[in-house]
DNA sequence: AAGCTCTTTTGACGTGAATCAAATTTAAAA
DNA sequence: TTTTAAATTTGATTCACGTCAAAAGAGCTT
């Protein structure tokens, strides 16, 4: 293991995190056989960000792909005058990158502390070829990904700041139980600015708003960042869009 | 040939047609072998749709794969009190239903008379999965529709109006484009109301912003249905979000 | 713990686009 | 062609959210 690129190259990561970085590929294909493991494990590079490093920028050639090991990442797509939308929040076990053709479709920025494994994009776009078994799990993965895309579109497109911010906690507890983690208390380590511009809103609104699920005991907000789902089923109902719902204003 | 499944079955495609369609699928692998083209071609079965007939709804199993011949169609997605976006428009040459997983993530509908292509989706990953270079085509295809989306979750999260509808013009330019149409009087078969719910807008919207545009000399509006683009630089740079620029107000 | 800065919340107000409504144009049917 | 219905445009008004501004709170540093 070696830490060349590091941001932190002092600290090296524990080998522990290098496996379980190789595990979460390897996952994707039961059948691949020890010497593609090995291939796979040799590509892996640790790599340590701080809060608000970029890790890519939109725009450049997509040379790498990574695994988010520890932290949160944010992808986001910048407008000329410094419009920005947050596409994704990213969180451990997810990939950057695998889904970006020849140049990187968003930035991506550090949301805290974060550790990732490195890919040489090359070297792993080899490996695929030779284990085509591989080839359709990432097809899952950029399946996967447009589903969601488009379900963030009709939000973007047609739902209002409450529908908004409650398919935004909804989501993000969603995510929390893929993890393994509890699905109410909700830890949302990313600033309100950055939770604006996933949702189309300014950070005033978001806050109005969950202030707002705060007051109808929809929700409770614990020190800024930890959100409590209180009303499941309301908040599910608001977020899907049911208008005509009798707990939902607007 | 048969036309079983087809709305008008007493009208039959021409078989130049089917010949077509099966090339547009076989042009995304050269070196698939004269086994595979044949195979392929025996799994295509041509459609006719009628305007506003739906050829498969959000949320159903995404069995069958399409290929647009003729016409256009739109995908869409609704909430449950009927507001909708349409998340894209199709035109020929385009595939259906090759990037949805499981089941569909958004309804097709016909936006006038269009003839299509199916194939059976089964028979189409069995062939996918002995020719394997298929399966980086699809991949390709998958990315290129996730860079699309992305892109249009920044014009639905921030831009204006004004921004909106020239984007929208000059997509709909561009595309003409690549099916060998010319680039300044785009034909937009689509009404109103659906272009509306493209950009997450409402009828009324989109008509002032067309007017207006109209007004300031950027476009040329003829017949409702056909747009001319006058001042392609100052739409683009409206488009892109310049807010700037010296001829873009708002 | 005091002082600083950054973030979040709250308040007052303005505005871009939605809504409501009606006129006009276009398309379809008789 | 005439009649009827649907789509589009235009106008008047409203409202949800943005903008501007200030206060309150959280996190650092010393």
């Amino acid at each position: 293991m070696n830490a060349l690129l590091s941001k932190t190259p002092s600290q090296k990561l524990p080998a522990s995190m290098c496996a379980a970085c190789g595990a979460q590929l390897l996952s994707m294909c039961a059948s691949l056989d020890r010497a593609g493991r090995d291939e796979l494990e040799a590509l892996l590079e640790p790599v340590s960000l701080a809060s608000g490093d970029v890790l890519f920028e939109e725009g450049a050639p997509a040379t790498r792909s990574f695994n988010l090991i520890e932290g949160c990442l944010k992808l986001y797509k910048l407008l000329p005058d410094g419009r920005r939308l947050v596409t994704d929040f990213l969180y451990p076990g997810d990939f950057l990158g695998l889904a970006d053709k020849d140049h990187y479709t968003c930035t991506a920025e550090a949301v805290g502390a974060a550790t990732l494994c490195r890919f040489e994009r090359s070297a792993l776009d080899d490996l695929v070829q030779r284990q085509s078994c591989l080839e359709g799990h990432l097809l899952d993965r950029a399946r996967a990904e447009l589903a969601d895309g488009r379900s963030q579109l009709l939000l973007l497109g047609h739902k209002t700041a409450r529908e908004r911010v409650a398919s935004f906690i909804l989501t993000q507890s969603a995510r929390a139980v893929q993890r393994g983690l509890s699905a109410s208390p909700v830890e949302t380590p990313m600033r309100r600015v950055d939770i604006a511009d996933h949702l189309g809103l300014t950070t005033e609104t978001v806050s109005r708003t969950l202030t707002g699920l705060t007051a109808d005991g929809m929700i409770g907000v614990e020190a800024g960042r930890r959100i409590i789902i209180r009303e499941t089923d309301q908040l599910a109902a608001l977020a899907a869009g049911h208008k005509f719902h009798k707990f939902i204003k607007n």
